[in-house]
RNA sequence: GGAGAGGUGGCCGAGCGGUUUAAGGCGCACGCUUGGAAAGCGUGUGUAGGCUUAACCCCUACCGAGGGUUCGAAUCCCUCCCUCUCCGCCA
């Protein structure tokens, strides 16, 4: 959530940088009214309650002083003013929680630095490492899903029968190679970054706080008895790990990893480039939270993007980084950037990791805040995240790339130990 | 799931309808004292919002959360959440 005072001391500003993300004039000048309208009525409500707590004071002293009759007026003067109070409350609730609702639906400022642009096509390309388009020009890639069941160590169809379509099933080797690269992603990443096992479903102010909810409510699962939300990134459970705390500067930043299992209902994606481990309902992520000072971002924000990119060099799959553009930069963040794995069996770039500034957004939702000394005010922390590594996009990734002429797939040499000293994977 | 106990400031802990403006203590900060320190004494010590916007003062809200009763609620009533103890169930 913006900081309201915004859009009342830097409203131009604002407003310019929030078309830059898409969100419509009107919009804008709405949110802004509702906070002014709110600020006129809490200077009201307030006397009135002032007032009658002075009353009732008067009450109790006068009858501590035997004075009945003069308490009795008093009280009986009371109940006018708590009718003109109920009145105006009633008015400041609704105005108070229309800026509320309004405020939640507006997305964070975009950093002047992401470049122009409505839509991926405006994203720009930072760099291009271990890509070679002689490699991969004129020649056929077999699809990973299509290796996997030769292999038998992917089997869709037995997932579409326990689960339904967006689900996937691995086996034997198939499955072994998922668990190394978990194992492969956490050891890499363990010396910088604290790991967590959190729990997987959380509670709905948990979902506000990083800003999936309410915004994106059709994308994530939800239980029907209980008031908890399936978590659709491990960045939910980190980043509100401190909510409602204040932290000492000395303890920041806070560096996390979390390998956790992801949900998405992937409301309206069905059909479009979901065959394989492209888009799933369900799939096991490492994710990188940082929680930190203003001043540290920048810095925070170059190990973070290193850290998402290690895994992708050790394993020599061909990536690129992209910048995204203002318009494309996601609703919590103020700058992304995405790594995108090429995968020649698709001919298509996969996302697997977006690296996110998400300034004070998160963290004012959820109240996390720190303090630079005894005497100075608590702030908010800034929250990063970027995935570490999603785990299905980079096995297909692996498949692709290994794949051997004999049918076989060549597993990279880092994941050698983690697959305990195999070094390929054949039909048995 | 059942029975019971409890949730009060950074921490401990009193208060169970009205000078509570939340006692007292610990911790912390500053000052006095001292050759220096400890002890002692004194003063201060939360968050958010409003007004001012340089600060103070003042006002409002906050005693797990949300409702209710009352002129007045930390205190009484209802619902929920969490913690602890015992029982039951269980990987």
């Amino acid at each position: 959530m913006l900081d309201q005072n915004l859009f009342i001391n830097d409203y131009e500003e604002t407003k310019r940088r929030l078309i830059r993300k898409k969100v419509a004039v009107d919009q804008i000048e709405e949110i802004r009214q509702a906070i002014l309208d709110r600020k006129a009525f809490i200077g009201e409500v307030d006397g009135l309650r002032a007032e009658i707590n002075e009353k009732s004071k008067q009450v109790g002293i006068l009858f501590q002083q035997g004075k009945k009759n003069e308490a009795e007026e008093i009280k009986l003067s009371v109940p006018k003013l708590k009718e003109v109070l109920a009145v105006k409350e009633e008015e400041f609730k609704k105005v108070d929680e229309k800026r509320m609702q309004l405020l939640l639906r507006v997305p964070n400022l975009p950093d002047d630095n992401c470049p122009d642009g409505f839509s991926e096509n405006c994203n720009m390309v930072l760099r291009v490492e271990g890509y070679e388009k002689s490699d991969y020009e004129g020649k056929k890639f077999k699809p990973h899903w299509e290796i996997g069941q030769d292999l038998g160590i992917f089997d869709p169809e037995r997932a579409a029968k326990l689960s339904g379509a967006m689900f996937a099933l691995l086996k034997g080797d198939g499955a072994r190679l998922h668990r190394a690269l978990i194992q492969f992603a956490l050891s890499i990443n363990s010396e910088r970054n604290e790991e967590i096992l959190p729990p997987h479903f959380v509670r709905p102010d948990m979902m506000m706080g990083t800003g999936t909810l309410p915004k994106f409510e059709e994308d994530a699962y939800r239980f029907r008895d209980d008031d908890l939300w399936a978590i659709p990134t491990g960045e939910v459970p980190l980043t509100n790990m401190h909510a409602g705390e204040i932290l000492s500067i000395e303890d920041l930043p806070k560096r996390y990893m979390a390998y956790t299992v992801c949900f998405r209902r992937e409301a309206g994606s069905a059909g479009k480039d979901t065959r394989g481990m492209q888009r799933l309902h369900e799939f096991h992520k490492v994710e990188l939270v940082r929680l930190c000072s203003p001043e540290m971002v920048k810095g925070e924000f170059e190990l973070l993007v290193s850290d998402a990119e290690r895994p992708l060099k050790m394993l020599g799959l061909p990536y690129r980084v992209l910048d995204l553009c203002g318009g494309d930069v996601t609703f919590s963040s103020t700058r992304v950037h995405d790594l995108e794995v090429y995968s020649p069996g698709t001919e298509s770039w996969l996302e697997v990791s977006s690296i996110g500034i998400f300034s004070d957004f998160q963290t004012r939702r959820g109240n996390s805040r720190f303090r630079r000394s005894d005497k100075d005010k608590p702030e908010f922390l800034h929250s990063l995240n970027g995935s570490g590594l999603a785990a299905p996009r980079v096995w297909a990734a692996i498949v692709e790339h290994g794949y051997q002429p004999d049918g076989s797939v060549r597993i990279p040499e880092v994941l050698v130990p983690f697959m305990g000293g195999q070094t390929e994977i054949r039909s048995p």
